[in-house]
DNA sequence: AAACTCGGTTACCATATGGAAACTTTATAA
DNA sequence: TTATAAAGTTTCCATATGGTAACCGAGTTT
């Protein structure tokens, strides 16, 4: 006899919507790890890129205009000479943060369960 | 003269691995979505590629591997007729819901942002 | 005048990602 | 006898992703 398709225990049936629509933010490479530098404050192009090790300059400023695209983070020149530019989260960009923190805390705890203590 | 770069303030300094390597098992696509299926309790092939509506068999096939791989998921082949196959979040799976409904959090605090309430 | 800094841009390229559709095996149902 | 279900696998293909390296303009220091 061919097997019932259960009804999923989860909750709501198109529930994946939220989850999808945030991961796209956060899915990208570097992504979460940008705003996590940005949450310890405005960071300048050229000190992000230090930041992120191994980060090419391409990619940063890719990331850089997407999440400003997103109104993730906030684009800033500085009358500097030379000018520079500041990033800074956004009120909506800093709403992410407990959901990168909630990512770390499991960060640990895998490398716990690998064995990477 | 030029700027200085400025010591980060959010936190060590080469912090981004627990980041990283928690991104890289959350990081592929419909990966965070089949964990929040599972959250509810065993499930089989065809009624997970049921709950996701739009995956093909074979990426469905490829991220179960990966999760099983990665010691997220566990595969119980049932001595049915045919046999069918149940996949469950193991405890290390179980360890990454909080990181999840932190996500599906954000996820709505976004839409709201973007007027899509 | 030459070299350097800042904040990128551009061109080129290799690989990774993921979709569509057809096929498979075992076994039961019509 | 034919069809269907479960749980994938396989092939083919298009696009997305991301790296390297060179380059740029404005301004500044040497």
């Amino acid at each position: 006899m061919a097997l019932k398709v259960r009804k999923n225990q989860s909750g709501d049936v198109p529930y994946n919507c939220p989850l999808s629509e945030c991961m796209a933010i956060l899915g990208g490479a570097w992504t979460t790890n940008i705003i996590w530098f940005l949450s310890g404050g405005p960071r300048r192009f050229s000190e992000l890129k230090h930041d992120l090790k191994g980060i090419s300059a391409k990619m940063l400023a890719t990331r850089l205009k997407e999440l400003e695209a997103k109104r993730i983070i906030h684009r800033e020149v500085l009358p500097t000479s030379p000018p520079s530019v500041e990033y800074n989260l956004t009120e909506l960009g800093t709403e992410l943060i407990p959901a990168i923190n909630a990512i770390v805390e499991v960060g640990h705890k895998v490398k716990i369960w690998n064995g990477k203590t």
